[in-house]
DNA sequence: TCTGGGGTCCTTGACCGT
DNA sequence: TCTGACGGTCAAGGACCC
């Protein structure tokens, strides 16, 4: 979703050279809110806040109207009032918005099969092959515009150009209702305008690092070396500053993705101190984690968790289990575990548990694996240690080492007392 | 002002096997 | 047999994106 609140908006003729280009990246505008005012017609034209209405709800998305005083997307809904007060808050409606995202998804591959969907609101395509039938990109990327208006009644800018970065950068550019087209002849001079925040995977700590050594503008880093920018951001960091400020991006539109991790977490409204509600919150979200694994027919090989306290300072903690698994059950058994090894001084803010390092399940998701006789060895072997060392001495990890095979429970389990 | 939820990727350090 | 170098893996934390 853009974040820009349309200063500076920058638009392509109707007749703009596109030489070279057949990357389009399609970004719905304020799409939250752009919604809420094609469900209630009422509210055009009015400063919009989407979010939660809640205590410790933040601003999802906000039409432009609401952001030219300055509220943003994840600003706590009451700093946003504070900036906006005459702003209409309305919750979100995600099913509403999964809806409408199918439909411009659809128009999507109804000009090239090459789709690569970023988020519910934005796609990168690759008209290369479309040429022949819909013309060339910057006329696809028109056409496109007109479709997804006629198709849901909302508007949304793309960004043409030769590569996934230029076009990602163009379309936030011609926000909102825009098209951006950046021959390839154009990119460097494109580029080099640019502030450094604006290249894709540069955020405020980035942008604040680049500054204190006089990188103001992608031009500025054409003139840095790049062991410079490899020492103020990291080898792979600096290389890839390097790389996309020169206009050099190979990667390709990926029509698919596999989701690497499944995550739930919340925040509470008030800070937990009671450490059965954590417990029994644990269980819930991984109740939760589980489903999404069965629904996908994956396994999770790692559970974490993550632990946020009072003063906002954030722990996780993570195991390999001794077999994969997409039972919630086992999820909140090592969850549990893992908030053992966390010192509880402080309220807990937010709870969360993720499942990391998916592999298919073997069942299509059909019907649930899981060694039941295997676990039970595995949790016995768990038992008798913690009747020897005690509870808080021994983790399942610790007694079954990192990774162990099937079969491999050992009979004299080590121990590793916790730091 | 007081900071959501769901993700990905990277860095660093510890540990382990060769 | 001991030791160091090295690479792979794991765990924790941070930055970033939408």
């Amino acid at each position: 979703m853009g974040r820009g609140d349309g200063s500076g908006r920058l638009v392509s003729a109707p007749d703009a050279d596109d030489t070279g280009t057949r990357i389009l990246h399609v970004d719905m505008d304020a799409f939250y809110a752009a919604v809420a005012v094609l469900d209630d017609p009422s509210l055009a034209g009015k400063p919009i806040i989407v979010g939660g209405i809640e205590r410790r709800g933040v601003v999802s998305s906000a039409s432009y109207e609401a952001r030219r005083f300055g509220v943003r997307s994840a600003m706590p809904v009451g700093r946003a009032l504070q900036l906006c007060p005459h702003a209409i808050v309305v919750p979100t409606t995600f099913e509403r918005y999964a809806e409408l995202s199918r439909r411009v998804m659809d128009v999507f591959r109804s000009v090239t099969p090459l789709v690569e969907p970023l988020s519910i609101d934005e796609a990168f395509l690759d008209v290369s092959g479309a040429r022949r039938l819909w013309g060339s990109p910057r006329q696809i990327a028109q056409l496109i515009r007109a479709r997804v208006f006629d198709e849901t009644g909302l508007t949304c800018s793309v960004g043409v150009a030769a590569t996934k970065h230029v076009a990602k950068m163009a379309s936030t550019i011609s926000k909102p209702d825009g098209l951006l087209v950046v021959a390839e002849a154009d990119t460097l001079r494109f580029l080099g305008a640019r502030p450094v925040g604006a290249l894709w995977g540069v955020g405020p700590k980035a942008t604040e690092a680049l500054l204190a050594r006089g990188i103001r503008t992608v031009a500025d880093v054409w003139d840095t070396p790049r062991s410079v920018l490899e020492r103020a951001l990291g080898p792979a960091m600096g290389e890839r500053v390097w790389h996309l400020s020169r206009g050099l991006d190979t990667r390709e539109v990926q029509t698919e993705r596999v989701e690497k991790s499944i995550s739930h977490e919340e925040t509470f409204s008030h800070d937990v101190v009671d450490t059965t509600v954590l417990r029994s919150e644990l269980r819930r979200l991984a109740d939760r984690v589980g489903a999404r694994l069965r629904a996908g027919g994956w396994e999770a090989a790692t559970v974490s968790i993550k632990v946020r306290l009072t003063d906002f300072s954030t722990y996780s903690r993570s195991q390999t289990l001794p077999l994969p698994t997409n039972v919630g059950q086992r999820i909140g058994s090592a969850a549990i575990d893992l908030l053992d090894s966390v010192d509880l001084t402080q309220a807990v803010r937010l709870i969360g548990v993720r499942a990391e390092k998916l592999r298919p399940d073997g069942t299509g998701g059909l019907t649930l694996w899981d060694d039941d006789a295997e676990w039970r060895r595995i949790d016995d072997a768990l038992d008798d240690a913690r009747a020897r060392f005690g509870r808080g001495a021994v983790t399942r990890a610790s007694v079954l080492g990192p990774r162990r095979d099937v079969g491999a429970v050992p009979t004299n389990p080590r121990v590793d007392h916790e730091r």
